[in-house]
DNA sequence: CATGAATGAGTCTTCATTCAT
DNA sequence: GATGAATGAAGACTCATTCAT
């Protein structure tokens, strides 16, 4: 009985070692793309930093594209979660809030591994397999709709699809700033940070509505 | 001191035709960007789609980063003349124009040459003399302050430097989804996407004002 | 002892299914090298078309010359049989209409795996094991002179031995051209090529005969 | 005046300087390909053996394909030279004759550098720009289809480019064969060589013909 | 015996840069 | 100064072969 199924262990312990390969992989390309960018990248320094051999790798990627977009995928699940979370969480609140919630979220995505997604906003082409880059952006501003939709009788906007992406969009530059740039203006201070990105989303949803208090504690 | 005189008119041919010769390498070098993308836009074949030598090439820059370097100072030197002129044009008008003129200034300056914009923003790397690449944003948020620092009875801010800098990162981030990527939503009408952006700032910088006129046209 | 009766029929069976391996590998690599040339023809590859794992190919090959060297000897087995079938044939027969028959035969060795052939002749190195691809010719070589030689009445040549190596050479080499290059001339008229072939043949080995009538039916 | 000129030769100078490397370059290439194998035959062991860098390898030929066929051409030109000279040389003799000496000439063409006609032959793939490698072949059967043009009433063939063809094919074979191979049968013997294959022509060419006098030299 | 993951030497090719002319 | 031939380090990728499971 012991040797009832000897297949099976064998090829999960197999396949247990082949996904194994390929996360060190993964986390070898994102240590050699931090430090040393993307153009230092090559594939044989990346094998060597995961202490795997080249064919290695070219059995698990067909190219170093293939490598850098399963990384990229795989950066981006992570991101996805932590933002499908925070949507679900925000579902029933308030408008104020929910985004305060939202942009606080898109903060935590970015600090996940600030250096990582620096070098993918800056230095990884955007080609053919890598379109899925923007798969991210495109999911948020899809869960970001479906909230204002949801929302919709306390916003004033004409327009939801141009809405959702001015606000998509600013969300993401003003964090990508804030934490992978961290400006002299801003710096350091998250809560007000997300204060002020907070206000701005407000303005532009609720125009004409009196400053809410969220925004005047200070007062 | 008697060759003295043959030998500035001489020089000075001699300079006209360097800059011509640098002028052709960048102009070059651009083309090459857009058409081939940063990797595969060696500095032979640069040379040779400007009709120079390697050799001639590099006369002019020492290495391939400051080639390209200086074709970004050259497109920086030509929006940030924009951008001035449109700061200026707008120093006496009330908020809401300027901050709509502004913006379409910006718009104006993404249109530039979208291509080669698109390349620098996403290929290039951000290494040594290229952090002039920064130099824009930074003479666009001391303009936008010197504005807002004028105007500062018409806003209601806390903290001029950071609102400073949302508005001018909001408006070069939406400004650069519009006119490289045109998204969907938005496509294409850009007056709408003019009035948009207009309304995000102005929510911004006047919470609490009945929504303006402007944003109002067809009630 | 007492086990051996069973050993024998075990030992069978997987030496049937040892053959059929084989045998699932020789064809593999057929279909690879025809497919994507012998560069491309990787053991890797062969043993996927296969369907059975490198591993099990170096069980039975010790590497990729022994290979290729299994398969052309197979491929050499079964044009040798046709010849050797035609030779036996014609034996009694006369000088002209044996002659016929053995171009015809020929032209239908060339015919079992033309695709093949082609790549065994103009990619394979002819090195180490490959030797055994001249085993051909030099069988076609002997039985060709055994058979000039049983009517060496009927011809007229001084040295057996030259008189054969040029006529087994020349069919060889035009019957080659014939199938797998389908020259413009000649092309595709089977029987016409077998005729001029023939007769090429026969006014080598039986000089100053009047033309036969074979060559004249249409006159 | 001695200034008068400088560019030209200047270039020149460097033209020659190309040349002499591309030369080298087939020269190598020849070496290797002989020496070590078509699959041995590295772009950097030819260079190397040239004794030049990979790089100016690659400035003259865009890969290892051109590179081979480039030597193809330089040797097929050699022996085209000498065919064509043979082929003037025997315009106005008989054609047993002028058989004789064009099956000469072949044996004199494949002697031009066996080895590597050899390797031609055997290894180098045909694909591409290497069909070039049949564009002798074809200069040869014109060659020979326009001498038989012109000696149509010395020859009784119905189909000249069918004729021509089974000439053309069976003197290169058998020449292949005789040099390259050197089989056992005939080896060494040139002159006798050349006597049987001209039998082989003239038999076929003129048959009825008695076997005529130059055949029968040693009776 | 079978499997297929792993190996790493070796291949082709590109490119920034130098330097003799 | 201009030219462009030459350099050679380095990168992407392949493949015959081995060996732990």
């Amino acid at each position: 009985m012991a040797r009832a199924i000897p297949t099976i262990p064998r090829k999960s312990a197999s396949q247990k070692r082949s996904k194994a390969t390929v996360e060190t992989l993964l986390d070898a390309t994102a240590r050699v793309l931090v430090r040393q960018g993307y153009d230092r990248a090559s594939t044989n320094r990346i094998a060597e930093t995961a202490g795997v051999s080249v064919g290695s790798l070219y059995q698990y990627f067909p190219n170093k594209e293939a490598l850098v977009a399963a990384l990229v995928a795989r950066h981006n699940r992570e991101l996805l979660e932590l933002v499908r979370h925070a949507v679900k969480k925000v579902a029933s609140l308030d408008l104020a809030t929910a985004m305060r919630e939202l942009v606080r979220a898109a903060v935590d995505a970015h600090l996940v591994d600030p250096a990582l997604h620096r070098i993918f906003a800056e230095q990884v082409p955007r080609m053919g397999q890598l379109a899925k880059i923007e798969s991210l952006q495109q999911e948020a501003f899809l869960l970001m709709r479906s909230y204002l939709e949801e929302h919709g009788d306390e916003i004033s906007v004409r327009d939801l699809d141009a809405a959702t992406k001015i606000c998509v969009t600013a969300v993401e530059a003003l964090t990508h700033e804030f934490v992978i740039n961290k400006p002299d203006a801003l710096a350091g201070d998250r809560d007000r940070f997300i204060d002020e990105v907070t206000r701005l989303l407000m303005g532009y949803l609720m125009p004409g509505r009196v400053p809410d208090e969220q925004n005047r504690r200070r007062t």
